[in-house]
DNA sequence: GGACATGTTGACGTACATGTTA
DNA sequence: TAACATGTACGTCAACATGTCC
């Protein structure tokens, strides 16, 4: 039972090699309470688990975090996979396999695929009934160390535009959104300004197993001035009342027009080695063209 | 049964859900008087409340609150209900259930179905007699928050046409029209453009217990170029004479070429879950085939 | 080789067809003088013109007439090609016909393409000499006769940015810039909201045949939420210090990362007849996905 | 040889019956040149030709016209099929068979299905070359006796709207344009008020047959206010600079959202007898419910 | 300069919304 | 009141436009 692994995984961008290592669409399954023993591969060809690795450190796969409930980092929010003492899962349905669905996702890369402005469900499960009132709270972080301590928000193109900002309750800045039934309410963290959604977590509806939440994104993952091609990951939490985290799940994300072209491309690119890790740039040349002087600065400016 | 659930239910559109808890035909009933309590949340739990938070979070967005008397945004007409010092109340004569009913009304869904040009009778009560001289005021807003900062008014079509155009008191591109005995005033808000209309109230005629108006409506709610299948609000309110709100009713209406249709398929679909909260486009994608745009206005609005 | 025919080929858009009819890097060559003769019809054969006509239809909608020194509309700048009284004419330096130029001009296609935020020379002559104090205009419009009424800005993107905005003499929302010597003025219309710059017009160095010009477009051509892929025209006008016109010339500008390739692809395109005449939607059908309206604004145009 | 016959089959509404008389995409056939032999018949099973006619009045196929270059009242155009003596001819190219293509031609039904705004090709031919300067004319009438006499416009709010009329060569209110190479003239018949496109004949481009035009209708046929379901013919002719008619070709149009569907429909219901001749009230009463008064006076308000 | 990344266009299909006819 | 007529929403796809990487 290694910790931390997930931090890797789907974290903090080690030399970027692409592990098929999931186990169908469910990050964190059912026997795991606590501790999170393992979860059972359900995969058809589990590639190398956890205790394969030879170091916590390097090592790959979905799992649990050495720091708990609480993030190492105050500025980098922890992306450990974590089930905590309800057994927090989360998974997504069936998705449409269509070259152009609104969603889809990728449990060989952990990695969802998501159209712009359409919402997304994710299904949530507990083992145990959490105490009322706990709520749910989805935040993005830039995947890659570069950039990770940058706070991801929407593009100036799309933070300023009328469309979907007026009359709306989300804040215009903020990139993910959370649909549906429940009142969501967004946040912004004082110190280090990341913004996020919180929704109730309700148990599911009779008859049903999961709850599912509804996302949606606000800018592509290609938007200039705002993500500009930096691949990000979703953070999504079950928390206390108080903030007092009782579970994380985490996956990679990519808004784009295409999922299920860019999806089909990444996984022939991850059999074939070749990781397409976002296109943005490796080298470290001025920045492209039409955004001549370093990103850096520009997005953001000395507080 | 409380008068102040009408907020969350025919309200300024949170999270589309439609809360079936209405009360027969009546919007606002007896022993609700001045403060109307402040509506129960709609969520099973409620959320925190920002000042619950113990971390450094803010939240961030419009929130929603009730307001009383006045309209918080002076564009958007506040749609709360609000029985006031008089203890106003409306609501519909049993309807005819007959497929073919010029006009129906579902307290299941607080909604009233209705044929265009024909005439539909509400009726109003007060606890206490007003001062004399009061008026009643009838005035439509787009029920979705994308639209509701639009002015509600007639399709070009009708608009231009000499059908119950000419030789009328009612400007041409009034939506909505009260007939009877007592003589109507169309109003123009100067700022914001809104349509209205006024007559005076009139206590009940002897021996009845409520006073009738007689709406009409010169549009469907389908008309391309106008209402565009966009649900819209009815905001009754009672006034001083100077205008001061002394009480507010409000339900959403449809008008249509079938009234009991309609009404009986929004009911199904409302019973399955499955909302059928008007035909307009959720995804913003494209636009009707026959009402385009040039992309212009979309991109660049008019400084 | 007549200075006119620019009127028709990268005039206000007559039902697209190109005609490549230009006849190498100059617009206005020196025969012509004051009057421009008339251009030649595009078509093979002259339509009758109205006065022809026996029956007693009258012709409809606004024809094209060439203007001389005075735009019809104040909101429609004259793209007309005038020499003017000094026999004003316009020529680029051979391009580079290397792929990665940083501009090139075609003249088959009478069109520069020119990179981002780089610098083009553009090369002035005049017949005769002018009055001292005489100005150079350039100033951008939309080809398409469906946005030509939009005034051509930066998009909110480089607008917003610091990036060669700060600390610069050029207002951010400003697309064309005049670099080099002489100081540049930037002005808006009051009325149009055109903007535009301003040179003084300094005659030829001694040994040289032409003034030149430097000019910087500040977007691409392909800016979302700007030019978003729409063909522009410059117009380069010889003006008094009062502003009278003396002399214009135009061409069709595009703002690319590769002018040599997209130069190419147009002018193979132009070859098999195949207009490549933007990529901006023909059917105005929907709108991208990434840039969407709320209908409102579609709908009902604000009065 | 009998004349006047294509009166009824495409034409003037005799007891409305549809006749699948044609002969694959085309109108006039080749060996046709002046006096309009019979077309040979290519279709799989004629039904009657017109010799089988009992009576020139009655009899329907494809056929020439008494009135030969001249209409007959002045008010009511021609619809009457005429070669002319330059053996004018029209077809379709093979047109999609989608079930939403955005036209589709069905020569069994002799009519054209189109999406608005989309533009349909048509292809002319002529056997002998006409003098030059000739023109393309098209002009649409309403297809049934009771509607004949009305000018065939598009209905307000599409000649309102700001969309394909800000900045288009076509005034507003005609409804069928032509796009493409040539430049277009929009007419209006001043006693008349018939309104009409005309574009230069050219000859076919070299190694074609035809010549090309591309049409586009700017309504749809259940236009409210406009068309309003009811059918129309378009009058394609051919005229000397003088406006003599040369040649005249003549097919029913319908401008729907599903051209495959609605073809598809009425091909069905033509085999089982059931005509679909346009939705448009049979019977006589006030006007649909939301168009109430008869349309007639609306529309056609006295000159 | 070539390969690629990635949004847009526009054609199409199905399901449905909604007025009209009868 | 049922059947129909007919537009709309929206998912899907292939071709392409166009910036960026290297
Ligand atoms: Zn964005
Ligand atoms: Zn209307
Ligand atoms: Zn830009
Ligand atoms: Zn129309």
């Amino acid at each position: 039972m290694s910790a931390g692994l997930l931090v890797s995984c789907a974290g903090m961008e080690t030399p970027s090699r692409i592990v098929p290592n999931s186990q169908g669409n469910c990050l964190g399954s059912t026997n795991a309470l606590h501790g999170n023993q393992l979860p059972p591969m359900i995969a058809p060809t589990p590639l190398h688990t956890p205790s394969d690795s030879t170091s916590a450190e390097e090592s790959e796969g979905p799992m649990m975090s050495p720091t708990m409930g609480f993030s190492m980092t105050p500025c980098i929010p922890s992306t450990a996979e974590y089930a905590g003492p309800y057994g927090f899962q989360l998974c997504f349905q069936q998705s449409s396999t269509a070259k152009s669905a609104t969603w889809t996702y990728s449990s060989e890369l952990r990695k969802l695929y998501c159209q712009i402005f359409k919402t997304c469900p994710i299904q949530l499960k507990l083992v145990l009934s959490p105490p009322v009132g706990c709520l749910i709270r989805a935040m993005p972080v830039y995947k890659k160390a570069e950039h990770v301590t940058e706070v991801v928000k929407r593009c100036p193109n799309h933070e300023l535009g009328r469309d979907f900002n007026e009359g709306q309750v989300a804040p215009p800045s903020h990139l993910v959104r959370i649909e549906g039934s429940s009142v969501a309410r967004y946040m912004r963290d004082g110190e280090s300004g990341r913004q996020s959604v919180l929704v109730l977590y309700e148990p599911p509806q009779v008859g049903s197993e999961h709850t599912t939440v509804l996302l949606s994104f606000m800018c592509n993952s290609s938007c200039v001035g705002g993500m500009n091609r930096r691949p990000i990951l979703l953070i999504i939490s079950l928390e206390t009342h108080e903030g007092q985290v009782l579970g994380r799940r985490c996956f990679e994300a990519r808004v784009c027009a295409c999922p299920g072209r860019d999806r089909r491309a990444d996984e022939e690119g991850a059999r074939r080695g070749r990781g397409r890790e976002g296109a943005f740039r490796k080298t470290c040349r001025a920045g492209p063209l039409s955004m001549q002087v370093s990103r850096r600065r520009r997005l953001a400016p000395p507080p």
